[in-house]
DNA sequence: ACCTGAACACCGTTCAAGT
DNA sequence: ACCTGAACACCGTTCAAGT
């Protein structure tokens, strides 16, 4: 069926979006341009410029939404592991879902931390972002109250265990760790285990 | 005084990469263009493809520098702390060395990690990496034999610890770290305690 | 309110030509 | 062997103008 092509669009602000998102996975963070979204979206190369302030503020929009898919998976993770199953039972549903979330869209998770302190500036972002942190704040303060490391102060586990995931993300979606080592999610967790 | 302008550079090579250093740190690794080295060192801007391939070809000549520097460190921290004082004291020592260095070119840093699968094609960034990732496997072993998870297999360790300590790279040179945080060498270091 | 077109100041890269 | 100049195909962004 074909559509009469009209003067204005409609939805291009949600169109540029979603084909942000598509463009990032497909051709990579570094090949994603404004003029290229406008034209996918069949609009002149400055339409853009009418919904987000520069290409920047695309790229925060494309942060927040991802911060608050991370944040939605983290707390559905950490919300199914809520029964027994050991002190750490929640931090290590937690470390699976955030691997999970990095590996599968590798290049909006390097969008979300490439100069994250710009996108803070923006309340959905941080709210998400927050969201996500906090995740990680419970499922420790749970583990503690379980015995796990109960003598260590919450705050440096926290920042400790989310560096530990951060640098696992890079370094797997880098492909720097070995060949040899097992990248499946059970090998990752027993490699992170070790440390645990 | 004043140099007669030649047609030929004579050390245009070294000249790039030198001026590729300090502008990576002042402008950002984004804002860094071969044309404006060109430029910086007084060429027309397509001189620099005698000596680079591409673009890509001075950003993998700038990580292996990168990497080599880093492996000198790691090594010089290593030797330094092999007296007694702790099982862990060479890990750590290492962990120290690497977020200094992190932080004092945090833009070297990111190009180093950014995209790097496609720089280990390169001998000598693969090789100065490896120098560094060796580092750490000798520290978990020197750990390992007075005592230190024993139990657990190095690989693991090596690739946990790694994990963490690029980690912990990306979110100081985000700014990620929450600001209550002691941002300090020893904050760090007693944070990263928490889980060692 | 939303979009277009021309224009400006940048990029990386190729290639024939100059020294 | 090393460098230049013109040329091509891209960028982001501004602004006056069109619907």
């Amino acid at each position: 069926m074909r559509v009469k092509k009209r003067y204005h669009h409609g939805a291009l602000r949600q169109t540029i979006v979603d084909e942000a998102f598509k463009a990032l996975e497909r051709d990579g963070l570094e090949a994603l341009s404004l003029r290229g979204l406008a034209a996918s979206a069949g609009v002149s190369k400055t339409a853009p410029y009418r919904h987000f302030a520069d290409k920047h503020g695309l790229l925060v929009t494309l942060a927040a939404e991802g911060f608050g898919a991370l944040a939605g998976l983290l707390e559905g993770a950490l919300a199914g592991a809520d029964g027994p199953g050991g002190a750490t039972a929640g931090v290590r549903a937690l470390f699976r879902a955030y691997l999970q979330f990095a590996r599968s869209r590798p290049e909006l998770y390097k969008l979300m931390f490439s100069r994250l302190g710009f996108s803070l500036h923006s309340e959905t972002c941080r709210i998400n972002s927050e969201r996500a942190f906090h995740c990680l704040v419970r499922a420790v303060r749970q583990a503690q109250e379980r015995g796990w490391r109960a003598d260590r102060e919450t705050g440096a586990l926290v920042l400790s265990l989310w560096a530990e995931v951060h640098g696992w993300a890079g370094l797997l979606n880098d492909d720097l760790v070995p060949e040899n080592t097992d990248k499946n999610p059970q090998g990752i967790e027993k490699a992170m285990e070790a440390i645990l």
